[in-house]
RNA sequence: GGUCGGUUGGCCGAGUGGUUAGGCAGAGGUCUGCAAAACCUCGUACAGCGGUUCGAAUCCGCUAUCGACCUCCA
């Protein structure tokens, strides 16, 4: 059985065999989110979708060391008429708090929204912050290098020098030297202290309102939102290590720029593979925080949005993500959510109904026997194919077929052996939880013990009346309930009920 | 304007030279007191035009269209 591991590599555009540095482990940078305002759904999907980059790596038995930074300082604002001032730091002025204040907010804000996501905590979690005397190192290892000079107290990374000397500048986001050289002659009147506009500042000296400043060589100042990347996947590890994932978007300049200032340094790029998550678009464009266009998690969560007709939970809008592949634009709509939500409750059920399933003994391998083998296999090898979530999902549906006509019995257990159910039990179970990181919601329990015993008492005394033959009165207890959105359902051994 | 990537049945979304993706919705049927659930069957989709090929949704070209990046973004 073939399943190799194979992952898209931004950088050669090409799919490729997956192979560690060194065996059975896995060095893994993600770049985390910039800590001035809540997180939206577009940033959601990203740590979804390396979740599950994550957590299969580990169910194949690797041991990951997986990294995700919090950037705290040094990211500017595009907008060049706001005088380039730090995210982090205006947002501070404009609340009157201390910036470390603001970053504290966020960042709690953003863990609580991955916990709730089940998006599992990264090995290690440095912030820039805390790293500032390694990036003052950094700076000058690349100014004794030669790749970065000294303007008023700033410090730029020349990438004019470094395209010329290595042919590297432009490979990641496919931008040619060429246009960066043609760019030098028309807009450089436009650019203040710079040698060439596609430079970029390692150091930044700090104005003097700037709140957020460390005192350095060359100035009182803070470092630029590039280096912090290049730094911490360097300290925790290592020169080269294996995967860095982050939002396409990133691709340029953000990680462009890093593997710049990793060959100024170590005259080498930071990792062997490039991966990178694809955007969520609302209402068919990209979601972004500073175009306004964003749904916020807890908006999807309570419903209360005009673009909703109702709430979802966050296991249906994870389930949502893992429908489609991570390099794939997602398109948000309320319609796309409902047909989520009943997938999921339809793969969840399955999986329920599986966990309570035991053989009757006998069984033997026939075809029914290989098809659930297969169908297993392909699972893997669906997520071996640079985690093809959605075609794992189509396999594991498959299987809920299969485990409902066992159940119902137009599929019979002695075309099975116990080893092959015990086999499906795992594999469910294991894709479901391990891989996918769902979680299971009940919707057949309302974690109220009075609530629950009164629903047993119900159905209870609906069974009285159906032994009685009273319709009426097992009509009217099953009309009633679904009134308070309580789904009975009359199955062979009893009934059983669902909120809506 | 430059660069790149999409365009798949009612909706979402995989696939990528010949063989069923899958989910949701819809139609018919089985089961059931009825319903729900479940199971079975069904639609014969790949933006348009041209080309390569025995054969293309899949490769090539052109056109249309949407989007991303080029400036902060996950």
């Amino acid at each position: 059985m073939k399943n190799e591991l194979q992952v898209f590599n931004s950088y050669s555009g090409k799919k490729e065999v997956f192979k560690p540095i060194h065996e059975g482990q896995v060095g893994m940078y993600v770049c985390g989110p910039t800590v001035y305002s809540d997180v939206h759904l577009g940033n959601c999907r990203t740590f979804v979708s390396f979740d599950v980059v994550y957590r299969y790596l580990q169910y194949l038995g690797y041991k990951v060391r997986y990294v995700r930074n919090i950037t705290d300082v040094g990211h500017l604002e595009g907008d060049e008429d706001t005088g380039r001032e730090d995210k982090i730091a205006k947002k501070a002025r404009l609340e009157q708090l201390e910036p470390m204040e603001i970053v504290q907010r966020y960042m709690n804000g953003f863990h609580e929204m991955m916990k709730v996501f089940n998006v599992a905590a990264p090995a290690i979690e440095p912030r820039a912050t805390g790293h500032i005397p390694e990036q003052i190192e950094m700076v000058q290892t690349i100014l004794d290098n030669g790749l970065a000079y000294v303007k008023n107290g700033s410090v730029y990374f020349d990438t004019f020098k470094f395209a010329k000397e290595k042919n590297v500048y432009g490979t990641l986001s496919g931008r040619k030297i060429e246009d960066l050289i043609a760019e030098s002659r028309a807009n450089l009147k436009n650019q203040d202290e710079k040698n060439h506009p596609s430079d970029f500042a390692i150091w930044i000296k700090a104005a003097p309102e700037h709140l957020m400043r460390w005192n350095s060589p060359w100035s009182v100042g803070f470092p630029g939102w590039h280096l912090e990347c290049s730094v911490m996947s360097t300290k925790y590890l290592g020169e080269k290590f294996d995967i860095h994932g982050g939002g396409s978007d990133l691709k340029f300049p953000h990680h462009e720029n890093e593997i710049a200032q990793n060959y100024g340094v170590c005259g080498a790029a930071p990792c062997n593979y490039w991966l990178h998550g694809n955007m969520l678009l609302f209402n068919g464009k990209k979601m972004s925080k500073s175009d306004g266009n964003s749904i916020m998690p807890g908006e999807l969560f309570t419903g209360q949005s005009s673009h909703l007709t109702k709430a979802y939970s966050p296991m249906v809008v994870r389930f949502f993500m893992l429908q489609s592949h991570y390099s794939s634009t997602l398109d948000l709509t309320d319609e796309a959510l409902q047909a989520a939500e009943k997938g999921y409750r339809r793969l969840m059920e399955a999986l329920k109904v599986l966990q309570e399933m035991t053989h009757t003994g006998g069984g033997s391998a026939g075809a029914l026997d290989k098809e659930i083998n297969g169908l297993i296999d392909l699972a893997s090898e669906d997520m071996s194919d640079d985690f093809n979530t959605p075609k794992a999902l189509a396999s594991l549906f498959e299987l809920v077929t299969k485990i409902n006509s066992l159940k119902g019995g137009q599929l019979s257990f002695s075309d099975l052996t116990p080893d092959t159910l015990e086999r499906l039990k795992k594999t469910f179970n294991d894709f479901i939880f391990d891989i996918f990181g769902l979680l299971a919601e009940n919707f057949d329990s309302s974690g109220n013990g009075v609530v629950d015993g009164l629903m047993q008492l119900i159905l209870d005394m609906r069974q009285t009346a159906r032994t009685n033959k009273d319709w009426g009165t097992s009509d009217k207890i099953r009309d009633a309930l679904k009134e308070l959105e309580i789904v009975v359902k009359d199955g062979k051994d009893g009934a059983t009920w669902s909120k809506g």
